[in-house]
DNA sequence: AAGTGGTCTAGACCACGAT
DNA sequence: TCGTGGTCTAGACCACTTA
């Protein structure tokens, strides 16, 4: 019998029995290889044996350790990559993901303090500690999208103005902020420079006889398109939220629609809400 | 030059360059072979080309089609997989995915109507038609983990009541509703039975003497575990949004700690704001 | 220079779905 | 039965990081 047969010979049993011989690990018993061996490796990274930002075992390890092709053990690290689990890096190794994340609050813009006192103490719990924000602003005239136009209730491709922010912390991409006015009411007026507004692009919108009354938020939760991943630096297995915000003023027209992409591993959403 | 290294020489030139040997598309220029192919594809979904539902080329053809070998088309379609644009079925093909979502409005819990007329036009242009809500209620006692623990404020490990509810439409699960409640306050009481409450969980609460006043909502955006994935019958490439409600009373006692499971490609989370 | 992950091949067999 | 995707191998070369 070849090498190559005996190999396949194996490779056949092992899918079905798993036989160690003077190996020290015990593996699950169902499913495939790659991913008996990526449950493997889970289970040592949540137990917390493999702390975030340690060092995986190297795919040469693994496929000694498991008596597989480097391509299977390849497979399962590419398993928890698709999970957010592990990132790799050529050169370097596959390392444990730390995940720290912002908080990203949108009421925010009408609270700016917490108001309950469970509230607070959240705040303390999770503090932003000597981190430096930046941002850059970037203005320009766009046509409306199908997904801008229906919120504004504009004709598609219609031209609107388009601000649009990427935010940094500690020089690092963090979410970006992308907001659309109808041409007709921010014209000449200074959201159309691409400059920040210290008191908010709100309350400009308000000073220009604008202001909002009424707010719908929407989340839609999915992987990053290639431009979006481009854009915020994402590795594999980093979902975001799309969150869009409309605002109407009292009569009920919309009169800003702002789309932010929030990267799941930066940011949990917080919402506080009291009984009415 | 054997045949093995002629192929090898052939993949090299073709990593730096895209000759085509009388094929008719067209390819972009940059990246390893599969992203290049991935990108193809892509496109002719974004584009409508390949609409929701429509069979994708299968590995075979693309492997004819772009001269590559089976394993690398097969890598073309796993990363479109995990971008959640195709699920793939063996024995059948890969079909681009169609995504539909109900509405998940947490705040339907206190404002049971909504308040403005474009929240109103905004239920009227996506309706839940016809379809059968259904769900699996299921009471238990368990250690509370450290994320519970710390929102109900009492000891990790402690007993608390477990209330696990998984939410089906059509037959299909859609997302996984598990409430905590302290021991103490729902010993006994129709909390524990396994069995729908009409009225609402809350209002039983409330009825217990516990009625809450505030909440706080969060939302964490991730991969789902493999126990997630299997509970909800997740395929590849679905990404979660954790959602964790934690209701206070006046007095500003924890009393219920929910956590949501909501795939995302299955909701869209709205919220609704008035400025205040 | 050595070691790591990234990509790719040619070929094999299995599991599943349609015919 | 046939065609599909799913898994796996043994070996090759490239790109990157570290020493």
């Amino acid at each position: 019998m070849s090498d190559q047969a005996m190999s396949t010979v194996l490779a056949i049993l092992a899918r079905h029995f798993y036989v160690s011989p003077g190996r020290t690990g015990v593996m699950s018993a169902a499913g495939p290889a790659y991913r008996r061996i990526a449950e493997d490796v889970r289970k040592r990274i949540t137990s917390g044996e493999l702390p975030p930002g340690s060092l995986l075992p190297t795919q040469q390890e693994l496929s000694d350790r498991y008596g597989v092709a480097r391509m299977t053990a390849r497979q399962a690290i590419a398993e928890l990559e698709n999970e957010g689990l592990v990132t790799s890096q050529q050169g370097k190794g596959a390392t444990v993901r730390s995940r720290q994340s912002m908080i990203y609050r949108p009421q925010a813009e009408s609270r700016p303090h917490p108001v309950s006192p469970e509230m607070d103490r959240y705040f303390k719990q999770i503090a932003d500690e000597g981190r430096k924000p930046s941002q850059t602003i970037e203005v320009s005239l766009v046509e409306a999208s199908a997904d801008i136009a229906r919120r504004l209730e504009v004709e598609e491709k219609s031209i609107v103005v388009a601000r649009k922010r990427v935010r940094f912390i500690d020089g690092e991409p963090v979410n970006t902020n992308d907001s659309h006015f109808p041409l007709d009411i921010v014209t000449g007026s200074e959201i159309m420079h691409p400059a920040d507004i210290p008191r908010g692009t709100n309350q400009a919108l308000a000073d220009l006889g604008y202001p909002q009354a009424r707010m719908i938020d929407e989340y839609f939760i999915r992987m990053p398109t290639p431009e979006e991943a481009k854009r915020l630096s994402l590795g594999a297995g980093t979902p975001i939220a799309l969150h869009i915000v409309t605002g109407y003023t009292q009569e009920g027209r919309p009169v800003r629609c702002t789309t932010n992409v929030l990267p799941g591993d930066r940011h949990v959403i917080v919402y506080e809400r009291t009984w009415e």
